[in-house]
RNA sequence: UGGGGUGUAGUCAAGCGGUAAGACACAGGAUUUUGGUUCCUGCAUUCGGAGGUUCGAAUCCUCCCACCCCAGCCA
């Protein structure tokens, strides 16, 4: 199992469990569980489940179960399954021999609502779906008792018994709580264990055609497995005493204790299912795994290191108050990482052509390039150079404003690892009046960056041989939204009307070093002086290199051309 | 409106009766062959508000306010 990369910070949960072990608690084990629904794919938030709960497992010694929350078939999919253990595997974790299923605890379910049914704690409803939500009164007003409430405990069992064997049609009959209608609290209202749902299961098949439901089975599921602290989200925290009645009632020998924790919010995202699966299918993503979406398969096509993600998730803490995380400090937790681990190398997105008039025609030379500054372990290679050029179209302005200090007429700027070149001419579209290419000359003395003669340029910039430089595709990606909180929908407005239009811009004519061929599928580089790009896991090949930005390098330069846009 | 929760900087978040950590963001500056990195500096006389207890309160008490969750045979 993976350690966690940081000094964990304390959290109450922590406390929580620290203060237990010292009490002696459990005998000193700590035992946690994530817990999915096999309905759909994970997403940052389950992220920080996931770490949360593998995460004080491993600091205290303990195990993290994975167990597959399948108790609504309709919903789930062996696709989910598959895809959720390949991104928890993925994140760094290991549950080892501990996966299971709550459909593996059918049997054993059933036979404690049997016992429950025969203490007169659980009865057989036969009220129809409206009727049960009419009954159950309102936030203020108690509910009234369903008059199938005071069945007896035979005229239960044969009826639970006569649900399992299919005798009757979905709806017709539900196993309740006997419990107090009158509660305040509306899911101690006699909540429905089980019901009728003639739905193939993706593990259990036609086997069974009653279903338990969450607050029967998550209890018991967690008390089955021996679970020390149960963690789950804030909005189960009304479901708490339902999952302690049940475990009371039962006289089960282990009852865990139930911890709830604020969700994740993400700013200029989404993180709910409902939203995220409107996303896929209506078509503004490609799929599930659109590097856009804040789901762990699109942050890892993206270029996400799960180094990056588990910091991530230590950094934001874990507190009760419902809270909006701001998308830049998962930036920032993605460029430490990448600053740390990946090559450089130069790519030019929207390539300018120049020429460099006073370089010999035939002539290429092979310039020695640093491979990673912060890692002299990664050591160096050779660029070609020649007399024809692309730079970065951004790089070069004709009427410069203040504070440019790339190239412009006149101008003298160092070409990264190579020579001091100075802009001649500039060549214009004559319809257009577009810049088309530009002339420079270059100082045979400045070879590799340096001027013998100590003057000093204000700007370099990265270029790659026109010759000798592949073609790529360059995705570059944006915030999925344009509003830094596009779940608030209190206004009325939908969150779709906030999509950002320009999330994705596909550049088609890009010019990569040749270093780069065969670039092996999700490797991952750093594009100098533009941001941290992979290659892209499903539509790059050898012939034709596709590139995802994972994310920008910190850009001052944007910062002060913003200002001074702003200022004018 | 009944019940359950939560309020500490722009955003997260520690703090648990002894005088407001840290991170991101932001703003300056230094170094730099990436406008990157790194390094410095600044950024809450005050903790939702008002009272009270105390030598001392973000921490304890009272009242008030705001926000979130719950009326699935979803999880």
């Amino acid at each position: 199992m993976t350690t966690t990369d940081s000094a964990s910070s304390p959290s109450f949960i922590r406390n929580i469990i620290l203060e237990d072990l010292k009490a002696n608690k459990n005998d000193g084990r700590v035992v946690t569980r994530f817990p999915p629904e096999p309905n759909g794919y994970l997403h940052i938030g389950h992220a920080k489940s996931i770490c949360l709960n593998f995460g004080l497992a491993v600091e205290n010694k303990g195990i993290c179960h994975l167990r597959f929350d399948d108790t609504n078939p309709g919903k789930e999919d062996v696709e989910y399954v598959e895809s959720i253990k390949s991104d928890v595997r993925w994140l760094g974790f290991d549950w080892g021999d501990h996966l299971y299923y709550t459909s593996d605890y059918f049997e054993r379910l059933y036979d404690y609502a049997v016992e429950l049914i025969k203490k007169g704690e659980a009865y057989v409803c036969s009220l129809s779906r409206e009727e049960t939500r009419e009954y159950r009164g309102t936030l203020t007003e108690p509910g009234r008792d369903s008059q199938y409430r005071g069945r007896s405990a035979e005229e239960n069992l044969d009826l639970f018994e006569r649900m399992r064997a299919g005798e009757f049609e979905d709806g017709s009959h539900v196993l309740r709580a006997k419990i107090d209608m009158a509660s305040p609290n509306l899911n101690m209202r006699d909540p429905t264990l089980y019901r009728i749902r003639r739905v193939p299961h993706h593990r259990t098949g036609e086997k069974w055609c009653i279903y338990p439901l969450y607050d029967f089975s998550h209890c018991l599921s967690d008390s089955i497995e021996g679970i020390t602290h149960s963690i789950c989200t804030l909005e189960f925290e009304d479901n708490r005493p339902l999952y302690d009645w049940v475990l009371d009632e039962l006289n089960v020998d282990c009852h865990p204790k139930q911890i709830e924790f604020a969700r994740l919010n993400l700013s200029f995202t989404v993180l709910s299912k409902r939203k995220l699966v409107e996303l896929v299918r209506q078509g503004h993503v490609t799929a599930w795994d659109d590097p856009r979406m804040p789901t762990i398969s699109g942050l890892r096509r993206r270029g996400y290191t799960p180094e990056a993600l588990r910091d991530f998730c230590e950094r934001i803490g874990v507190a009760k108050r419902d809270s909006m995380v701001d998308m830049a400090l998962l930036e920032h937790c993605v460029r430490q990482d990448l600053n740390k681990k990946t090559p450089r190398v130069m790519a030019v997105l929207r390539p300018l052509r120049v020429v460099i008039e006073n370089y010999p025609r035939d002539l290429v030379e092979e310039l020695d390039a640093i491979n990673n500054p912060e890692d002299a372990s990664m050591g160096s290679r050779k660029v070609p150079f020649s007399r024809v050029l692309n730079i970065e179209q951004d790089d070069f302005q004709e009427d410069p404003p203040k504070k440019f200090f790339r190239l412009a007429p006149g101008r003298e700027v160092r070409l990264r690892y190579a020579y001091f070149v100075t802009c001649v001419r500039v060549v214009k579209d004559e319809q257009t009046g577009e810049v088309v290419e530009l002339h420079c000359t270059y100082d045979p003395q400045t070879r590799g960056g340096d001027s013998p003669d100590g003057r000093k340029v204000k700007g370099t910039l990265h270029w790659v041989s026109a010759a000798h430089a592949l073609e790529a595709e360059v995705r570059l990606y944006d915030h999925l939204f344009t509003k830094p909180n596009p779940g608030d929908e209190k206004d009325g407005t939908d969150f779709k009307t906030c999509l950002n239009p320009d999330s994705l811009e596909a550049l088609t004519s890009c010019r990569v070093e040749p270093c780069l061929k065969g670039a092996a599928p999700r490797s991952r580089y750093q594009f100098e002086r533009l941001g941290y790009f992979c290659v892209d896991s499903k539509d790059s090949s050898d012939e034709k290199l596709v590139f995802n930005r994972t994310v920008t390098l910190r850009d001052t330069w944007a910062k002060i051309e913003k200002a001074q846009k702003k200022k004018r």
